[in-house]
DNA sequence: TAGAATTGCACAATCGATTGTGCAAAGAAA
DNA sequence: TTTCTTTGCACAATCGATTGTGCAATTCTA
């Protein structure tokens, strides 16, 4: 069914009809009388004016393409979930690209979205390359989660900072000075940010930091097991592991469970990244809380702005502490 | 840029420039000297065709729509991940809607995505209603995860009543013929054919069937906590647990922590969907496994050949018995 | 009642591609 | 040289909407 046909049913000319359609009947004069047999049309034969046309004739798709990493990790996951949700609001549908953790795949994925004329762009890009990022994208975009300092991208992230730099003086604040530490991806911003609040904090308090307790390299389950079972490994054994993703800290349970050494008491954990099912854990398991809800409505907010040409600036989201049972109080 | 401007600067017409782009050369004779200049300049100008003109051209728009209730649940954010990956092998695009566990919300969903001309759909349908389903969809569709008996529209899903049949056997076989089974949404396939395969598997082994110890009506955390405070408070405990999905299964663990009750100590749980995080637990989760990967594929097959016109039937994939010591082996 | 103003709607161009068809120019056959 | 093929490309319609403009018919004004 097109405008046309139903126009010829009416024995009128799509023009009208589309004025109806477009809620254009004042400005045009079309009878009120005219208006209704052609809204009651509509109403009975579920009408609905094909997308395709509009979006070819109003040069806007009302489409955001939405690229990330793995939208089965539960981080992305919960993000798609909340931008979803806010871009709905806006009468805006998500076209979705799982970029598989590869550069290669993103690049593809943008050419995808770039040719199929999306109105703007949300991508928490895979790595530490950008340059594609701002060379061969020409529409909004925002970036989530993870931003370059060398770049002006607008981009919306938790506070990486002090989110590690709260974890850190909470095991500081319970005894722990030995502290391993498991990094993400090196060289993103979130793991460098990460990194640095959790050494801030560790200066802060007069705690010499120990390079060879910070490692890993990847936001994986096989890196937290590797780089916890190197650590095991050490001849001092830290008191305290901090993981910085919710996948490092599954593989860090993972080693730990292997050896049989119970968390807290042989050792305490903390990790950045909130799961649902970190309550259930025994002990549950304190953690980094990211402002998903938040980080999903400000990065949306963030692209309307920036399609509408408002003035933007990125944001970064304070995280919040949960506390549970994974930190042991040491006695000095 | 478009195909116009690209065919001024080379001087000939738009009708040779899409020849070249679509292939056509040979098909409509175009010298391979004049097809060399267009493709070099495409490629010096990065030009890519709009695909919207295309779309509204080819009446098809390489874009499938997927409707999930929440992406954030773990197995439909597998699923998702699944579906892209093979829905990208074959240069289709997927368009996302979180219908929200909401009736509503799930029908506006398809009447977006058909408004978009999306070639096909792939939903789970959120509940037991699915009249707007065969009614007003009248694009190809596969439903996945859940059918309705009555209708004869294409469906992927789990061989639901073999996974719980299965796991239910694995608890008779250590031991156990008080189960207590908390089920989700009532009047669902997925749901009715997990609870027939319990069933079956008691009378199978000739244990009554208690209907009490059928409980709950939802497949959230929230109806498993309730539902096995309930269960706790009966006058004669159940020595083991069925969740029949992994919401309610972390429902269970949050109740049974509340009451200091261990797993598999005090009483055994076993839970439909597996999730990586359940051999984490303490004690490691005994789960039915879905086949996520092999649903995706065949999902987008039998899409595939729908909209191909040949001839289609529903699938029904066998679920994998994942055992590790949540149950425990009883004495008589 | 003639002229002006208003009302009500349709014509045709446009968005950016694709494609059936037609028509010169070049080459081959006679 | 003339006629017939073949080669190489362009014209214009089309997909399904939206929209600037124009033009009757009606109503109002004087």
């Amino acid at each position: 069914m097109t405008i046309k046909e139903l126009a010829e049913e009416l024995n009128m000319s799509t023009t009208t009809v589309s004025r109806v359609i477009t809620g254009q009947e004042k400005k045009y004069r079309i009878s009120e009388k005219t208006a209704k047999r052609v809204r009651d049309k509509i109403e009975s034969l579920k009408f609905a004016p094909n997308q395709i046309a509009r979006n070819l004739r109003w040069k806007k798709t009302n489409t955001i393409g939405l690229v990330i990493p793995d939208i089965s990790n539960p981080f992305f996951a919960n993000l798609a979930r909340a931008i979803e949700e806010e871009l709905r609001k806006r009468d805006k549908m998500v076209l979705l690209c799982d970029s598989k953790d590869s550069t290669s795949l993103e690049v593809q994925s943008l050419d995808l979205l770039m040719a199929r004329k999306v109105d703007g762009l949300l991508v928490a890009p895979v790595g530490d390359h950008w340059a594609h990022l701002s060379e061969s994208v020409d529409i909004p975009m925002v970036l989530i989660d993870r931003h370059f300092e060398k770049d002006q991208l607008p981009f919306v992230a938790t506070d990486n900072y002090h989110g590690a730099y709260e974890a850190t003086q909470h095991l500081i604040a319970k005894g722990h000075s030995r502290i391993g530490c498991i990094q993400g991806l090196i060289g993103t911003s979130a793991n460098q940010d990460r990194v640095r609040g959790f050494k801030s904090a560790l200066q802060d308090h007069h705690i010499e930091i120990d390079e060879s307790l910070i490692l890993g390299n990847d936001y994986s389950v096989e890196n937290g097991y590797l780089a916890t079972n190197k650590l095991l490994g050490s001849s001092t054994l830290p008191t305290a592991i901090f993981a910085l993703n919710n996948q490092i800290a599954m593989g860090v349970l993972k080693a730990l469970h292997e050896v049989h050494l119970q968390v807290p008491d042989n050792i305490s954990l903390i990790s950045f990244d909130e799961q649902t099912y970190f309550e259930l854990l025994s002990p549950p398991l304190t953690a980094v809380k990211q402002p998903m809800a938040a980080i999903g409505r400000e990065s949306v907010a963030l692209l309307f702005d920036l399609m509408d040409d408002r003035e933007v600036s990125s944001k970064e989201l304070k995280p919040e502490l949960i506390i549970r049972s994974s930190v042991k109080q040491l006695t000095p």
